[in-house]
DNA sequence: CGCCAATTTGACCGGAATCAACGCAGGTGG
DNA sequence: CCACCTGCGTTGATTCCGGTCAAATTGGCG
């Protein structure tokens, strides 16, 4: 959170004394089911999951990835009972963090609190930008989308540099992210991969040409709101 | 914003003198630019605006509707500069907030703070619905399960009873909406009156039987958070 | 080695886009 | 009053992206 704006000592250390202890969480697990109604928030150390939805048709639908450095149902806080839930994508580390004493923090430190309300406002932004490849772009350009957001946060939580990215998620989970089949993401895979906008191995994923990728995905990082920026 | 928790007498006091003085705006009008760094939030007394963003290939895509009584871009407290724009869809009366008042306000009124933090949480919680219907659902029930959000959302605020509503958008916008061209909307709108989950004329639409287009629609109007609940 | 999950490939199908008209209302001006 | 225009809604013919069904291949792991 430190990267979105300046923290002095003090709120350094208030954040800091947040958090519990952490633990270990197993690819897969669901850490949050939907209709849940937690009294606390996870924040996510390590690890890749995602917020998820399920349809009565037993699709499911991936509407958001959460990197390493992310709370991931912050907004719990506000909205008591889970609109959706959230899954383990990899074998993940979190800790959790009381709604009591976030509440606290709000109104003891108004500085903080505005930059926790910060973090739920860019994922309301980042779930538009999704809407936007969803309604508008094609499968590759989705795809290719979904890499390019991947690519910029994890670099921005110093997990990704020189076009190397680690995505921990299978064809399957990629299809659940995009609303396509799984035999649809891999055709597409395979097309993104002939025209040399991605190498992807395992998990290993590389860009080699950045602008290329970027052009052809419509990407667009403003969204991500990286840069430090006031609040 | 009273309908989501129990208000003081004070706390009513102080959000009735946030707003300024009342603004009438003609359909078409584009409220707020992609890019604009707006000082004011923009609250929706009256009217129909939508969210949108552009993309290169000259497509539009609405990701939030906004009826009487929400705030349009309450979001650009935190960050600054938009990510998107605001358009009217029909004429509507708006009235804005500065944000100095806006940001002492979370600071002397925590609990008023929350639910303002709510409000953006809440948009959040719409665009992850969007999500899941565009990716997992039919042309059909998109269209259905829009018409019940909407329905749901007038209804809360005094605009809709007995299964009437006023929708006072294009078949064009509702293809901006769903990701879908307007011939395409056409024709699953005259699919859905066929089958009679619909009647639609003008601006008028009429749900004859609000249980079977929910059921359609797999219509769940949790995500919308409409009872009351403390914060 | 054998199992199981994930990936890859192929044949075929269907929903939505595209292109092209046509109908219909409200408004405007001669 | 009627000719004209314009935006919106409706319909049809054709194309194509992505889904479905089925099966082969790869690869990690006990």
């Amino acid at each position: 959170m430190a990267r979105r704006d300046t923290l002095s000592a003090l709120e350094r250390e208030v954040l800091s004394g947040l958090l519990g202890p952490e633990r270990a969480v197993a690819a897969g697990t669901v850490l949050i089911a939907p209709g849940d109604r937690p009294s606390f928030s996870t924040f996510l150390v390590s690890g890749f999951c995602a917020r998820f939805s399920v349809t009565a048709a037993g699709g499911r639908q991936l509407t958001e990835i959460n990197v390493a450095g992310d709370f991931i149902d912050l907004h719990s806080l506000l909205m008591r009972q889970m609109d959706h839930g959230v899954v383990a994508l990899a074998d993940c580390v979190v800790a959790f963090a009381p709604h009591a004493d976030l509440r606290r923090l709000t109104e003891q430190h108004p500085h903080l609190g505005r930059l926790l309300w910060l973090e739920t406002v860019i994922d309301g932004a980042i779930h538009r930008q999704w809407l936007v490849t969803m309604g508008q772009q094609s499968a590759a350009s989705r795809l290719a989308h979904l890499v390019c957001e991947l690519y910029r946060r994890l670099e921005a939580a110093g997990l990704a540099s020189d076009g190397q990215l680690k995505i921990p998620m299978t064809q399957t989970d990629l299809g659940d992210v995009l609303g396509l089949t799984p035999i649809h993401v891999n055709r597409v895979l395979m097309e993104l991969r002939r025209e040399g906008l991605i190498e992807w191995k395992g998990t290993q994923v590389t860009i080699p040409d950045w602008d290329r990728l970027a052009t052809f995905a419509e990407f667009d990082p403003n969204y991500l709101r990286l840069q430090s920026d006031a609040v």
